[in-house]
DNA sequence: CTGAAAGCGCTAACAA
DNA sequence: TTGTTAGCGCTTTCAG
């Protein structure tokens, strides 16, 4: 257990040793040479004591805290961002790094934005990642670019910065793929509205698998709404009422899928049975939840924190330049995840 | 923007001042006497400069690094977190802190805990939230005791600590007594089978509020089940299908709600015509998006570690004495949400 | 009204 | 093989 009120000096001190001596060992100083003896006693005196390291006063010798921001939009409002925030803190502390996290809303003032990477750069972290909640395109704040820096779940309006996201097209296509693989032909796919690259990338998606398969990918019924469970079912109900009803449903996401569970379930069709359902995001309280549970798209939410700090700390450290990364976003796999909503068609 | 090369013997200069006098304009030192035109300069050069105290340098001068420690108990697996960052990081924020996050798992060894406060400590964090994901009791790393602490949403086995949790009994009370005010009074509970506060505290709640009511609350139906959808669904069966149907059910989580949704919809029992249904969490992804609309009792994630942090930081600062407080857990109130699953038994 | 200088706890260049 | 010392950027005592 350490002990705050314990320094360098009273190792030395204790040990009988100059606090240099203390310093190249602990740190295990490469040039030093000191005996074995005298090592194992700073070592041994160092454990008694309780010492730990007072990492302001080695953050201020050298320039480096071994600390990476995080800010993260809308924090609380969306379970992913824990998953973020672990992968982040994961792969940190792997390199002996720790999180210093700020919350910003995604509707905030430039100014207040501003101010939060601001709050950082005074505690002169080594590196800032930026994430935000769904996949979106950010005009980031001007004084980020002073320290190295990478998105994650999102693209950069102004100038060129390293980022990761998720293969939505991909994602969309495994997904598609997985009611095809199981028989059926007539797909439709329930879309969102917003203008986001989600929003485009799962169409293609769709459409690819679909061309991919041999069918019309063009001609395939899609629905758009508000990408909530109420918007899933109103646009289910309409396709499901539609004629040449289809047997395989791809939904922008898990909430759509919930609605559309509702609108089959009213219009007495039997998932998986009479319809297969596919979601997207892997919302775990929904999609697993769900009766039958519902297969999906994984979004991969820890893998991009992960990857986000591994890279930060790797141009941090020198090992890895951002600016060649930063041409165009990293993209990574989202995978199928298979629960009980899926099934070939009946005859 | 802040400018991370320029430093307060800058603008001393710049400002043609000496170091101590710009420290003194930019802290507003009170004992300071220094002429209006001075402040001014020294003001607006800083500005100019875009000067950024270095919070490092700071801190090791002061001792205070007006950062906090949350070591947070699995992070990811519950949307709760969010809320309880969000709550902590306004609240310290507000005060001119910021928050270190280190993620731990509710598995995790004794020695991996004690490393993850060790690491907060050699930081020199000013004191450490120590917050798990849902009520129960810890025991406590050893070294935490050595700054100020307080716990979220747990209470301490070993020694009194500050702690915040919910009013689980209050919020049992809330919801049943929604079933009573609707005219109910053949009111069910399905609770968990866990061994936590919630559990035993929920129960009290429930059984209280029928007492109230002038109704027998030992007689009461009570079924128990692990508190998961599949639990709430067969213990709902079972409930459901007895003698003497209820026309109210409270269950112990939204979570089990949503299994007794199906489980009432499998028997063409109606929501909220013939059974109306609260639940407990206010799990947002489940309780808003069932259908109908899941009446449920909020959870104070973001009311307790608001609450957390800004008495850990009284205390810090010296306002307020932990001690005091620590003898017995401060409770905090659970409303009630409305939605649209209770109404007033059919005749 | 303002400034000089010590020192927070550490690392690293240099000396011995 | 080990020790002395300057200095990281700031606050604060004490002296003008």
């Amino acid at each position: 257990m350490s002990n705050k009120n314990i320094g360098i000096k009273d190792v030395a001190a204790a040990a009988g040793v100059s606090v240099t001596t203390v310093s190249h060992v602990l740190n295990e100083v490469s040039y030093a040479r000191i005996s074995p003896e005298t090592r194992d006693k700073v070592r041994t005196v160092s454990e008694q004591l309780g010492y730990g390291p007072n990492r302001l006063a080695q953050a201020l010798r050298t320039q480096r805290t071994g600390m990476l921001g995080l800010v993260s939009e809308d924090i609380a409002t969306t379970p992913h961002a824990g998953r973020i925030i672990l992968g982040a803190d994961d792969a940190a502390r792997a390199r002996g790094y720790n999180l210093m996290i700020i919350n910003t809303s995604g509707a905030a003032s430039e100014e207040s934005r501003d101010a939060d990477v601001e709050a950082l750069l005074e505690r002169r972290v080594d590196g800032i990642l930026y994430a935000t909640m769904y996949h979106r395109q950010v005009t980031l704040p001007a004084n980020l670019s002073s320290v190295p820096a990478v998105l994650v779940d999102s693209e950069s309006l102004n100038g060129a910065v390293t980022s990761v996201i998720p293969d939505e097209e991909g994602g969309a296509r495994v997904a598609t793929r997985s009611l095809l693989d199981s028989g059926h032909t007539r797909i439709g796919f329930l879309n969102n509205t917003d203008d986001v690259p989600a929003t485009r990338d799962r169409l293609r998606g769709f459409r690819a698998a679909m061309h991919d398969a041999g069918l019309d990918g063009r001609a395939a019924p899609v629905e758009a709404e508000l990408s909530e469970v109420e918007g899933g079912y109103v646009s289910a109900l309409r396709m499901l009422r539609g004629p040449d009803r289809p047997t395989g449903l791809f939904c922008y996401n898990d909430r759509m899928a919930m609605g559309a569970y509702r609108a089959a379930a009213e219009l007495g069709i039997r998932i998986p049975e009479d319809l297969s359902v596919v979601g997207f995001d892997d919302q775990e309280l929904i999609a697993a939840n769900l009766h039958p549970g519902l297969t999906t798209v994984a979004l991969p939410h820890y893998e991009m924190g992960a990857w986000a700090a591994e890279h930060l700390i790797d141009a941090i450290e020198g090992r890895t330049d951002l600016a060649l990364l930063a041409s165009r976003p990293t993209i990574l796999n989202c995978p199928l995840v298979s629960r009980a909503s899926v099934t070939a068609p009946q005859a």
